[in-house]
DNA sequence: GGAGCCCTGGGACAAATGTCACGGGTCACC
DNA sequence: GGTGACCCGTGACATTTGTCCCAGGGCTCC
C-alpha cells in the first residue's frame, strides 16, 4: 500500500484527486493539506511514502516544503504538481531533492502512473518541459535582484520598493536597471513577467 | 440522468471532476471540451441538460460561452466553476445568464449538490462572494477605458498600447490617466490590477 | 596582494509616464 | 434646440522611470 500526502490550495482540486487516487486499490491518501506551512508536521505525523506537492500554495511553498522533506523525512520521495510548467520551477524542484514534476494540464491517468514510477525509483519528469529547461540557461539575477524584483509585482513605485527591500531609491534603480538588463527586456513589468516565466522569480 | 457538459481547460482538473461526477448515479459526462470554441458546438451536438464552465479558457471565455449558450440552447442551465471568485466576475455571469456560480476552493461534495439545486429551478452562488458583489459597486469605466486598460498588461509601453487599439498614443494616456483616475490608483499597473480585481476587465 | 564579484549608494540626463486644459466630433435624452 | 455622455485628438507640464557614470566596502579565489 501506498502511503500519499497530498498538499493542493484549491479543495476542489484536492478533493477530486484524493477521492480518484483512493479509487486506486494499492493508493492510500493519509493526509490532506491546503497549506504549504503544514506539510513537514503532517508528513512527519503521518510518514507518507511519497509527497504530492503544488508549487504556489499559501505559506511555505511547495518547493520549500520539499527542501524540508529532504532533510526532515528523507525516505519520503516527493512529486511536483503544478499548473505552471515554467523551466526555471523544475530546476529548482530538482535541486530540492524532487523525484518527479507533472504539470497539472494532462491526462489525470498519468498521476497514479507516476506515483508508481517514483516509487519504483524511477525520475518522472514532463518531457517537453525537459527540453525547455535544458534550453533556458541558469538564473543570472544576483540575490538582491530578484528581491527588488519580486517587490516591483503590480505597479509598484520605486519608492514602495525601496521601503519594502530597505534600500535607497537610487540603489533600487540601479537593481531594476540591471535586471532589467539582464533580462533584455523594456520596462520593469516585462522584466518581472520574464523573470516568472522562467522561473527565476 | 443528468446529462451535463464539462468545459475546463486544466486536463488533470477536467478528468478528475468528470471521473467523479462519473460516480454519481444519476449524473453523466456527455461532453468534455478544453477550448471556449467549442462548448457551443459540443453542446448542441450532445444537447446537455446543464453546462459546467471554467471562465478563464482558451479561446471563448466562459462568460462569453454562457451568453451563447443562452441564446444558442436555451433550455441548457450554466454553472460557472471558477478559480477566481472575483465579484464582477459573478455579477457579469448574472448578466450572461448563469444560474449557478461556484468557486474551486470549496469541497468537492458541493459541485454534484449544486448541479441538482440548479436543475431544480434553484440558483446556487458562493454565499461570500454574493456580499461581496452587491459591496462593489457598477463598472465605472468606459469601453474604450477597458480597451486601453486590457491592452496595458505585463508592461505594454504606451506605443504598444496605442498600435495595439488603433488610436493616438497621446489618446491613450488620457485614458490611461482617467482610468487611474477612477480606479483611484496610482499608475497604469495599480489600475489593470484593480480593475481585474473587480472583475472590470 | 590583486582580480573579480556583489552590495550599497550618489549624480546627471534622456525618455516615458501621469496630469491638466483645451479643442472638435457623434449620439442620446429631455 | 440644449445638455450631457462618450469619443478622439493636441499641447504643455511635473514627475517618474530607465540609463550611465562614479565610488567605497565586503567577500572569495588565485
Amino acid at each position: 500500500m501506498i502511503k500519499v500526502l497530498l498538499a493542493e490550495d484549491q479543495g476542489m482540486m484536492r478533493g477530486a484527486l484524493a477521492l480518484l487516487l483512493g479509487l486506486e486499490e494499492d493508493i492510500e491518501i493519509v493526509a490532506q493539506v491546503g497549506n504549504g506551512d503544514e506539510i513537514l508536521p503532517k508528513a512527519l505525523e503521518t510518514r507518507p511514502d511519497i509527497a504530492l506537492l503544488d508549487i504556489e500554495l499559501p505559506g511555505r511553498s511547495g518547493l520549500d516544503a520539499a527542501a524540508d522533506l529532504r532533510s526532515g523525512l528523507p525516505e519520503c520521495r516527493v512529486l511536483i504538481l503544478t499548473t505552471f510548467g515554467r523551466p526555471g520551477y523544475l530546476r529548482r524542484a530538482m535541486e530540492a531533492g524532487a523525484c518527479g514534476f507533472l504539470v497539472k494540464d494532462g491526462p489525470v491517468e498519468d498521476l497514479a502512473a507516476a506515483i508508481r514510477r517514483v516509487l519504483a525509483g524511477e525520475r518522472v519528469i514532463d518531457p517537453g518541459l525537459a527540453a525547455a529547461a535544458l534550453g533556458a540557461g541558469p538564473n543570472p539575477l544576483t540575490q538582491r535582484e530578484r528581491d527588488v524584483l519580486a517587490a516591483a509585482v503590480d505597479g509598484a513605485t520605486v519608492a514602495d520598493i525601496a521601503a519594502k527591500v530597505h534600500l535607497s531609491p537610487a540603489t533600487v534603480r540601479n537593481y531594476l536597471s540591471a535586471a532589467i538588463g539582464k533580462t533584455s527586456t523594456r520596462n520593469r513589468m516585462e522584466a518581472v513577467r520574464a523573470a516568472r516565466q522562467n522561473g527565476w522569480l
